[in-house]
DNA sequence: TTTGCGTGTCATACT
DNA sequence: CAAGTATGACACGCA
């Protein structure tokens, strides 16, 4: 459980290092409580890197030495990691990605969007038309490949390119020249700034600031505006006609907001009540889709490290999390009204009804109340699904086509869609909260994330114990003078050993001196350490110094004594000398002092042989203390040496792992946010085409007596079974509200 | 001369 | 408890 408890820290901890690196705010406990299996996976796969390997159980294949006998385990391990790594961060994203699929299914030609609406076309065409659009489209686009995505976001006028999954630099430009291009939608987004703050009041100041720049921006819809019949007054942008539809979602997404009783009216009867100014809807959607395109925008600033300086603002949690509360209409049948004919002209209407352009005319805009809350109460109860998406008008209609949209529009724009935008808002709460956002960047400015390592480590080398080491050898050892002595005469060769305090080195060397070769030397020639020759003591003195460090184990007393040895003064130099050196420095300082102390098997051996084996090796031979002492020595640091290569390798391939899965992970979310600025403009546009759609039914619709009906008592309601039901307002908004509260229960 | 890096060791905690 | 392993901290040597 230990080791559990340990790789639990710490695989948390990268993970959230990984994931806060991205801007995903990462919550350990729910993680624990409700994905148990998903992260003991993640947390115990490392543990598996790290298990304890049995060296010596390699020693028959590996020899043990110079090999990373984990790393194996430890590719595994990091491989499997990362991918989990990323499937998790992908995760949030991933569900809505696969539920904005579906959204792109509805997706019609731009035509439809560009707000001309066919005048001409009946509500059955118009019906028909959209279900062509959609019914081809559904399955086969779900299953669609990223291309094949990009590809419709082109079709829609959308510029993004082709989700390589690079964050190059062009697709930095790309989310900007989406953003710049979106922007202009955000005007007005104060009007809801406040009303869902109550988890963000302390990010207002970055809504304002959001909101400034979207006014920069506005300018730049112009192209919107040379295209659509409506514009948007400060953003420019054009929007086809403003309907219910748009009023309940507005209302959904300023759901606190001030509702003025009286605004039914103004949620339906838009068209037909001409007194309200026609901007105020319009501007209201716009503010609604600015503000979810802000968010999007605002999460690629912070992404793309960029750059924007529009601050991450309300706009962002504030939208998404009113999607949630989009309220799905299933209840229904109020009261049957009869769809008068549906094809009757146009010219039927009365006046005030004409006043509401069928069309997208901005005529229709004046339906809004000019507060966007009391929307709320009139439609913003009625799902944005249902009135956005009128299924089929059964009713008394003649139009067959209907019942297929329905289905496909209310059950995947009402559950999907809603879905959809709630699992945005999840993201973004959980990962893309402006504020994290931006702690984001600075985090990534810092590189703090990966610097964790890093940064204890040289603070801890400093601090710590320096002298520990250095106190207790001196302490144990005869030579306690230091390395200052190390330069001073005969003494200095094995003052450099002791000068660490142990006294063990100075005996090895010593020992090295006097002994030279012994009657090993097979053994370390098959080691190819070094062929010992020549073991001329002198020569090794220089080398051992430059490898011998102040770290040498004590020693037995009476190592020492063989220690204390001289120089190497007469030793044998010649040609052969300069390789026997040579071949000494390869050696190191542990085989010199086998060497030294007549140790009768080569050092592999001795750290490679199991316990047993390396026991009964010891037991054949009689060996003195200060020589069994070594061989113990040897086998420790030996060991010790391989762990602390093996750990270095560990440590190194976290470094990169993590490095790796950063970057993936930054791609990931660049991908995915370029996903969502197209999904959101695709979503807008259907809203655009579904209000225009509701306009024309709505429009065509005659009584007994062959009159309009008056948005402004009546509205259409889609049944949960496709049908489409025209019901007085009171009704309307009585169900809205009703199921203004299910999506909140079936949330949570 | 200073600095960063790689390596070997040690000490210590854990398995 | 002994043998191993893991890892932080140091000290060296080197470029």
């Amino acid at each position: 459980m230990l080791s559990l408890k340990k790789y639990l820290t710490e695989g948390l901890l990268q993970f959230t290092i990984l994931l806060s690196l991205i801007g995903v705010r990462v919550d350990v406990d729910t993680y624990l409580t409700s994905q148990l299996p998903p992260l003991r996976e993640i947390i115990l796969g490392p543990s598996s890197a790290y298990t304890q390997t049995q060296f010596h159980n390699l020693r028959n294949t590996l020899d043990g030495y110079g090999i990373h006998p984990k790393s194996i385990d430890l590719d595994n391990y990091f491989t499997a990691r990362r991918l989990l790594s990323q499937v998790r961060a992908l995760d949030r994203f991933q569900v809505p990605t696969t539920e904005v699929n579906a959204w792109l299914v509805h997706r019609d030609p731009e035509g439809s969007v560009s707000g001309s609406q066919p005048s001409s076309g009946l509500t059955l065409e118009s019906s028909s038309g959209l279900q062509d659009v959609t019914g081809p489209d559904n399955g086969v686009r779900e299953s669609e490949t990223e291309q094949g995505f990009s590809e419709d976001l082109e079709d829609l006028g959308a510029v993004a390119p082709p989700v390589s999954g690079d964050l190059t630099k062009e697709d930095i430009d790309l989310i900007d020249i989406l953003w710049r291009q979106d922007i202009d939608l955000g005007a007005g987004r104060e009007i809801f700034d406040y009303s869902h703050r109550q988890k963000e009041q302390d990010v207002d100041k970055d809504l304002r600031d959001g909101a400034e720049q979207d006014d920069t921006w506005s300018g730049e819809g112009a192209e919107a505006l040379a295209r659509n019949l409506l514009v948007d007054g400060e953003t420019g942008e054009s929007f086809p006609a403003q309907f219910p539809a748009d009023i309940s979602s507005i209302t959904e997404a300023v759901p606190s907001e001030s509702e003025p009783p009286g605004l039914q009216n103004n949620l339906l009867s838009p068209l037909l009540t001409g007194t309200e100014s026609p901007f105020d809807l319009e501007q209201q959607w716009q503010d609604l889709m600015s503000i979810m395109e802000m968010q999007a925008m605002e999460v690629n600033t912070s992404t793309s490290e960029i750059l924007y300086s529009a601050p991450p603002g309300d706009p962002l949690s504030t939208n998404y999390s009113l999607a949630p509360n989009t309220p799905i209409n299933q209840n229904v049948s109020l009261h049957q009204a009869s769809l008068g004919g549906c094809s009757q002209d146009f010219s039927l209407f009365s006046p005030d009804v004409e006043s509401l352009p069928v069309a997208s005319s901005s005529a229709l805009l004046p339906l809004v109340p000019s507060n966007s809350t009391s929307l709320n109460s009139t439609f913003g109860s009625t799902n944005l699904a249902g009135l956005f998406f009128p299924p089929q008008l059964n009713g008394t209609a003649n139009d067959t086509a209907g019942p297929e949209l329905p289905d496909p529009l209310g059950g995947l724009l009402d559950e999907a869609m809603l879905d959809e935008i709630s699992l945005m808002d999840l993201a973004i709460e959980e990962g893309f909260n402006p504020v994290q956002a931006s702690q984001l960047e600075e985090e990534f400015d810092s590189d703090s994330g990966l610097s964790l390592d890093s940064s204890h480590s040289p603070s801890s080398l400093s601090s710590s114990e320096g002298s520990s080491s250095s106190s207790s050898s001196s302490s144990s050892s005869s030579s306690s003078s230091s390395s200052s002595s190390a330069s001073s005469s005969a003494s200095s060769s094995f003052s450099e050993e002791g000068a660490v305090g142990y006294s063990s080195d100075s005996e090895t060397l010593d020992l090295e001196e006097a002994e030279g070769a012994v009657g090993y030397q097979p053994e370390y020639s098959k080691l190819c350490r070094m062929s010992y020759q020549d073991p001329s003591p002198l020569s090794c003195l220089p080398y051992l110094e430059h490898v011998g460090h102040n770290h040498t184990y004590n020693m037995a007393p009476s190592a020492l004594d063989a220690a204390d040895l001289p120089p190497p003064g007469a030793l044998k130099k010649g040609g052969k000398e300069k390789q026997a050196d040579f071949l000494d420095k390869q050696m190191s300082r542990d085989e010199h002092r086998a060497r030294a102390m007549k140790i009768p098997f080569t050092n592999d051996k001795i750290i490679n042989l199991p316990v047993e084996e390396f026991n009964e090796l010891l037991s054949k031979y009689q060996l003195s203390e200060a020589q069994l002492s070594l061989i113990r020595d040897i086998r420790r640091r030996g060991k010790n040496k391989m762990a602390a290569q093996n750990c270095r390798k560990r440590k190194l391939d976290t470094i990169l792992n993590l490095e790796r899965d950063v970057e993936d992970l930054q791609r990931d979310k660049a991908r995915l946010l370029r996903e969502k600025v197209e999904f959101l403009r695709s979503l807008r546009q259907m809203k655009q085409k579904v209000q225009s759609l509701y306009q024309e039914v709505f429009g065509r619709l005659r009584d007994e007596n062959g009159r309009p009906y008056s948005p402004s008592q009546y509205a259409l309601q889609y049944a949960g079974d496709g049908s489409v039901l025209l019901i007085p307002r009171t009704l309307a908004d009585q169900q809205a509200r009703r199921q203004e509260r299910k999506p909140k229960d079936r949330r949570k």
